[in-house]
DNA sequence: ATTTATGTATTAGTATACTAATACAACGAT
DNA sequence: ATCGTTGTATTAGTATACTAATACATAAAT
């Protein structure tokens, strides 16, 4: 899974949104231990203190805990997880309808259209 | 009609697609003339190069057509307006899709999702 | 005991986005 | 003819994001 990070929103914030997405999806387990910050941030591409900062951003949410000196590791509490992965869900769907809305698609359209998609694939 | 911007993004982005969604919707309709440069500015509370920059954007699209000093239109192209409505649903489809996979939802839970909040609604 | 790796913190440099101020050329209105 | 408004261009200043380099403290490994 690479980390394609575009220069048009922070970068701090896309890799917050890989790693929430990581965890949400399983991808990165509960109570396993994480990659280190320098480790992460290479596999990124970036620099470590950028990929500090998105571990502080989950940290400030609980989806990871860090020890000082032994690494940091996803949380184990499975219903926080699952929220947050509910909640990211609720907020992305919003979002998506208020731009379709915006684009003068009414919420029947925008239903069918994603309807359509999803039978063409 | 607010400018809602926020500060996650560019800003002349963010104009950009606020000025393409007016368009598209109807709300700037073909061939009408625009508010000037520094009207919108004001209104958006940006500066006006700031949103200068987002109208080349939209000319550059075909969008609208400045001409020198009487002002900038929106274009009569019915059929590009059209197009640039269908192509921007469509990227925004795609974009939200792709999210929701990556937060491990399947295109059958995704729609399900989206049909359920529009009858809540 | 020494080394290594961990998270964390600090300081400086650089690139860029946005603002600010101003200027120019040309068209329309008065 | 003059004035105001238009799009456009230029230059400078400022805030911020990201990089870079380094340092510290501590646990684990050797």
């Amino acid at each position: 899974m690479p980390w394609q990070l575009k220069n048009d929103r922070q970068i701090w914030l896309q890799l917050a949104q890989i790693l929430t997405q990581r965890i949400v999806s399983g991808q990165y387990a509960p109570g396993v231990r994480m990659p280190s910050v320098r480790d992460l941030a290479a596999e990124a591409g970036v620099n470590p203190n950028t990929m500090q900062r998105a571990l502080v951003y989950l940290e400030e949410r609980g989806l990871v805990s860090a020890q000082r000196n032994t690494g940091r590791y996803v949380t184990q509490d499975a219903q926080l997880i699952s929220d947050t992965r509910q909640a990211l869900a609720q907020e992305e769907l919003s979002l998506f309808c208020e731009k379709m809305r915006l684009l003068g698609f009414t919420p029947e359209e925008t239903s069918q259209l994603l309807k359509s998609k999803g039978e063409s694939e």
